[in-house]
This record gives structure tokens, C-alpha cells and sequence, in this order.
RNA sequence: GGUUCGGUAGUUCAGUUGGUUAGAAUACCUGCCUGUCACGCAGGGGGUCGCGGGUUCGAGUCCCGUCCGGACCGCCA
């Protein structure tokens, strides 16, 4: 027996047993007379001690030999402590050790395992089994645990049955870039790995299954973000003999669940919004609800003075930033050098200070009315102590500046507080989007999401207006979860793929074997994926997906660790029918 | 593809206008310490200032290039 207990367990109702434990040597702690090791596992710390009054001079030269992350077991007696430690749960006892065995010596870490550590991120990825002994991560990665348990609780509860789909796929120019691997078996042809099962859980409804899910990898080869990797995971859901309001149902319930059990909250039925609602209250079709500052259009207000910049914008938008009528000119000067930033991109911002005393201080106050100022008041719902930021130019744009000036805002004032959840749904996206590089229109959803039905005309006429039985779950100003009603004819399907500009030579070679499927029978059915990862780090309150994934991969998709991607060597290759040059 | 911030002791960082022997904290080592738990006290070791080039009497500091890391824009059906 390698323990009796773990490092976690033991209390004052344990004492006077003989116990032993396994651990690493946390820290230690000698006042000559006397020696304590810290020892900790996986459930908490455990305080060994040693004496010259009673503890052997060899056992504790042993003991004094240990350095920090060394493994060892130990067995002794568990005792009250002279000087209790109300901390930790273990701190009314500890262990005077009477044997001592050490499993394996450790060099020193390069960085100290500790909540607080003082290693950096680089360090961190690099010995991330290290960084897994950490409190934050390994409390981080039992709550994906957690999580991940709860979501097949409830889908199992609700009838849906796991299937694994395969990772070999075919790669499609659709979408985003696919990572590729090459077979051995099949000269100069690639397998792709899936960006989702999309196609599979589709042909799983054709088979009949019904209710299907899968906690799935997925891989997209794009550049990264604090929220994005190469490889996700995605909780992939698909149903058949639905229409969008039994998945909204399911779905939601799932969310519920998850965080009834996980914070014991309920936030009640999810608000939803039409995508066109989004765009004009937020700026953004993944609005973080949990605080105001909603959009106040001004487009019609602002033309009739001689204010140039205005008279010549397509839109122009303010929110009221809630008690920063005080911010001076300075912060003000800031803030506007803040949305001029290239990440953000406006030109310019016009401010009004709402004075508590009801008069306005502006940056345009020589060209605009008290009587302008109260209407723009209005519009955006600003009081007394608020200050009004204004932004201008294309409609498109200032709605995503004043979006991102708006969640700032919220950052700074401390409004979109970790412990608060305020999911919505996003309803009735566009079909299509018009890429303005190629000119061609691309799904915004994905090609297999159906039209509104009453709109299928419009798909000849005026595609940008057609609407699709699409949705998104949004919780905190992060797209969690999204999907759509499917289509589910042949035909209609082939005339999808026309309007995205595929030939029917191209769409049979890459989406034959779906739309052979739809003839035999394929039932209505739609579905809904949500990425787990994200899921699990706004659950867990926290920005940064990497620490909730046990070994993720840096800025530039490395794993610092395996150091990977590598060169193959020569006769791989050559077994892989691969001939490399690489660009200079 | 782009913007931006950073790279100095094992680690996290400071380093002024370019000027003496590059500092702090922490970690580590040694000694002391009668109840610690962020233990304390005294002492000690520890540096190719990412790399290459340039300017200069003199470069951690300025310039150019490059590599690495973080955040972001594009991208992510």
C-alpha cells in the first residue's frame, strides 16, 4: 500500500492513528529543534514534523536532505498540533513522522509551485507538468472535469448518445484552412483533420440516430488568439424532427443545467435578440449583456449644423459611459487616443459631459445646441454624470468601434463582473455574406444552414437579405455556442451551392455523398455546437483558455514542451511521397 | 500579412541624459534560531544584459536587422 490517506483528508478526528502518505516536498520550514515539510498531492498539504525530542537524528538529517519537489513516502502518527494553522483544512494536525522513504529525488523547478508562481508563461508551457502542480491549473482543469461530466449528464439525461466520428477526413476549400496529413497508402493525397463532424452528425440524423452529441476535438489552421487554438474541443450536437425552437429549449436547459450545478445559479429564461437587434442596440452580434450602454443612433440628429465630419458620415452612434462626466480632458484625450489605436480604427471621437447641474461641456459645443445636446441625450440614454462618446464614418465600422469602446468601458468600470452570467440568444443571422475581396457570397453560418423558408425567393434577388434559421448562444460577450436548422433537400441544397458560386462538378466532388444522403430519406434536422473550451474559462470566470487545456500550444501554435511542429526526417518522407522545398 | 508591448541573476523585474565594479526581490547554498505555516536572523554563490551588425572615446541604454514570447487587427464557413 503506497497510502493510506492523501494530504487532503486528515482532521483532528484522525488523531493518534498511524497513517501513511505520498508527495511531493512542498516546502520546508527548519527552526533547528525543530522541522516541518509541507507534503502535498493532488488534494492538499499535509504538515510532517520532526523533533530532536522525538524524532531519530538520522531520520531527521534525512529529512533536512530533501529539497523541494522531491517524492517521498512517509509513514507516523497523526497529532494535534501545539499551534494550529486555521488556513487549510488540514491545519489542526500533523504527522510526526517515524519512517521515511525517499521515491525519487527531483532537480530544482524553475519556478516555484505556487498559487502565485513566479514563472512566466513561456516557462510555465515549457514545463507544463510542473505548472499542472499548481493550485490555479489543477483546480482549472478538475472544473473542465466537472463541466464536461455535468454536459453528459444532462444530454444523456435528455436521450442523446455519444458516436465518435472520424478525424481522417477530406479537406474542403470552404471555411477555415485545414490541417492536412498525408497517407502513406495514397501517393500525393492528403486526409484533412475536421474543423467539426458538420457533414457526419448530419449523415448520423440520415441514419437515424436522432439525438446525437460528441465531445469532440476539432482543428482549424488559423492564427491564434487568447481564445483560440489549432485544436478545440466542441461539445457537437445534432437532432432530428426539430425545428429552431426545440433546440433553443434543449439547448438552454443544458446551460441551465451546467450552471445550476456548477454555481447554483439560475439566470432564469435566456433574453433573445434578432441578429438586426444585436447589431443596432451593441454593435455586435455577441453582445455582453450584463451591463447597459446601449447604442443611441444620432445619424438623423447630428446633419443639421455645420459640423463637417458629421454632415459627411454614413453613421453615427453614441453610448453614455455611466459617472465619467468627471473624466478630464487628458483622460478624455486618452480614451480618443485609445479608439484610434489601429486595432480599433475610428478616426475621431466627439464627447459630452453630462454636468450634474444639467448643463453640457462637448467637444463640438461651437457647432451644436444645448437643445442638439438634449437630444442626443435621449437617444442615449445618458443621466446626469455620464459622458457621452460619439463616434462616426462608415456604418459598419463605427458599430464595431463604438462595440469595442463599449466593452472597454464596461473593463474599466468594473461592470462585467467574472461571478455574473447573463447568457442570450442570437436569432435570424444573415444567410450570406458578401466578401468583398473575391466578390463572392459566403455562408456566414456554414452552406448546410437553411433559409428562412418564406425567403427563398429573395435568394435570387437580394441574397444579403435573406435570413436563416441560424442562432448563436452568447454568454458574457463571448460566442459560446452556435448552429442552425439544416438543409435537409437535395435540391435545395444544390441551389445553395450555386449561389456560393460552386460549379455542380464542384459540389458533387465535395459534397456528393451528403447530397446522395438527403435522396434516401433524410429527415428535417438541425443542431448546435459549443466550444468547450471557452465554455469551461467564462464558467470559470477567467479570460484565457490555455489553463483550462492540459498542454495547449503558444501564440504561434508551438508546444513548447514536445517542441512541435518538427522537420520529418529524410525516409519519412520519402515513405510519405513528400518532396519539400520551402519557400524563401 | 500587419499593429503593439516585452526579452537584464534559476525566476520576476528595476536600471535616469550613453559614463566607475549592472541592482532588488524571490529561489538556491552555509550557519544560527524551542511551534513554523509568505517563518525569522546573518552570510554566500549566481550575469555572453536574446542574437548579429552599426554609431560612439565609451552601448544594458541610441540605430538597423534578426530570433523568441505576450496582447490585438486581418483571418477564424
Amino acid at each position: 500500500m503506497f497510502r493510506s490517506h492523501t494530504c487532503g483528508e486528515l482532521n483532528a478526528s484522525h488523531i493518534n492513528t498511524q497513517v501513511t502518505l505520498a508527495g511531493w516536498v512542498h516546502k520546508t520550514r527548519d527552526k533547528g529543534f525543530v522541522l516541518w515539510i509541507d507534503l502535498r498531492d493532488r488534494y492538499g498539504i499535509t504538515q510532517l514534523v520532526f523533533d530532536t525530542d522525538r524524532t531519530d537524528a538520522a531520520l531527521m538529517t534525512t529529512a533536512r536532505s530533501f529539497g523541494r519537489e522531491f517524492v517521498i513516502q512517509v509513514t507516523g502518527t497523526v497529532i494535534e498540533r501545539a499551534s494550529k494553522n486555521p488556513q487549510i483544512p488540514t491545519g489542526d494536525i500533523e504527522i510526526l513522522v517515524t519512517g521515511l522513504h525517499l521515491l525519487n529525488p527531483s532537480l530544482l523547478p524553475p519556478f516555484t509551485i505556487e498559487d502565485a508562481t513566479d514563472g512566466g508563461e513561456d516557462l510555465r508551457m515549457k514545463y507544463r507538468y510542473l505548472d499542472i502542480r499548481r493550485n490555479p491549473v489543477k483546480e482549472n482543469l478538475i472544473f473542465r472535469s466537472r463541466v464536461t461530466m455535468e454536459v453528459r449528464n444532462y444530454l444523456s439525461g435528455q436521450g442523446f448518445i455519444e458516436v465518435e466520428t472520424p478525424y481522417l477526413i477530406k479537406s474542403t476549400p470552404e471555411g477555415a484552412r485545414d490541417f492536412v496529413v498525408p497517407s502513406r497508402m495514397n501517393a500525393g493525397q492528403f486526409y484533412a483533420l475536421p474543423q467539426s463532424p458538420q457533414t457526419f452528425k448530419q449523415l448520423l440524423m440520415v441514419g437515424g440516430l436522432d439525438k446525437y452529441f460528441q465531445i469532440v476535438k476539432c482543428f482549424r489552421d488559423e492564427d491564434l488568439r487568447a481564445d483560440r487554438q489549432p485544436e478545440f474541443t466542441q461539445i457537437d450536437c445534432e437532432m432530428a424532427f426539430v425545428e429552431q425552437e426545440d433546440i433553443l429549449v434543449v439547448f438552454e436547459g443544458l446551460i441551465r443545467h451546467v450552471l445550476k450545478v456548477i454555481h447554483g445559479t439560475d439566470p432564469g429564461k435566456f433574453p433573445r435578440l434578432t441578429y438586426d437587434e444585436a447589431m443596432n442596440l451593441y454593435g455586435s452580434d455577441k453582445p455582453d449583456i450584463r451591463f447597459g450602454m446601449v447604442f443611441g443612433e444620432l445619424t438623423a440628429y447630428t446633419k443639421h449644423r455645420d459640423f463637417d465630419i458629421f454632415n459627411h458620415a454614413e453613421f453615427i452612434a453614441g453610448i453614455a459611459v455611466p459617472g465619467a462626466a468627471t473624466y478630464t480632458r487628458k483622460e478624455i484625450d486618452a480614451l480618443t487616443d485609445w479608439v484610434r489605436r489601429p486595432q480599433v480604427g475610428a478616426n475621431g471621437m466627439v464627447y459630452v459631459r453630462c454636468n450634474e447641474d444639467g448643463s453640457f461641456k462637448s467637444s463640438v459645443d461651437k457647432y451644436y445646441e444645448q437643445e442638439d445636446f438634449n437630444t442626443w441625450v435621449g437617444l442615449t440614454g445618458a443621466k446626469p454624470g455620464d459622458l457621452i462618446c460619439i463616434l462616426s464614418g462608415k456604418k459598419a465600422s463605427v458599430r464595431s468601434q463604438l462595440s469595442a469602446l463599449r466593452m472597454e468601458m464596461g473593463r474599466r468600470l468594473g461592470l462585467r463582473k467574472p461571478g455574473e452570467f447573463a447568457p442570450l440568444w442570437v436569432l435570424d443571422f444573415p444567410l450570406l455574406e458578401l466578401d468583398s475581396k473575391s466578390g463572392r457570397y459566403h455562408p456566414m453560418h456554414h452552406p448546410f444552414t437553411s433559409p428562412k423558408p418564406d425567403q427563398m425567393e429573395l435568394l435570387e434577388t437580394d441574397p444579403e437579405a435573406v435570413r436563416a434559421n441560424a442562432y448563436d448562444l452568447v454568454l458574457n460577450g463571448n460566442e459560446v455556442g452556435g448552429g442552425s436548422i439544416r438543409i435537409h433537400h437535395k435540391d435545395i441544397q444544390a441551389m445553395m451551392f450555386k449561389r456560393l458560386g460552386f460549379t455542380p462538378e464542384e459540389a458533387r466532388a465535395q459534397f456528393g455523398f451528403l447530397m446522395d444522403a438527403f435522396q434516401y430519406g433524410a429527415p428535417p434536422h438541425g443542431g448546435i455546437a459549443f466550444g468547450l473550451d471557452r465554455l469551461v474559462a467564462i464558467l470559470g470566470g477567467q479570460e484565457t483558455i490555455r489553463d483550462f487545456i492540459a498542454f495547449p500550444k503558444n501564440n504561434n501554435g508551438r508546444d513548447v514542451m514536445i517542441d512541435a511542429p518538427a522537420v520529418l526526417d529524410a525516409s519519412q518522407l520519402k515513405e510519405l511521397h513528400l518532396n519539400i522545398e520551402i519557400d524563401p
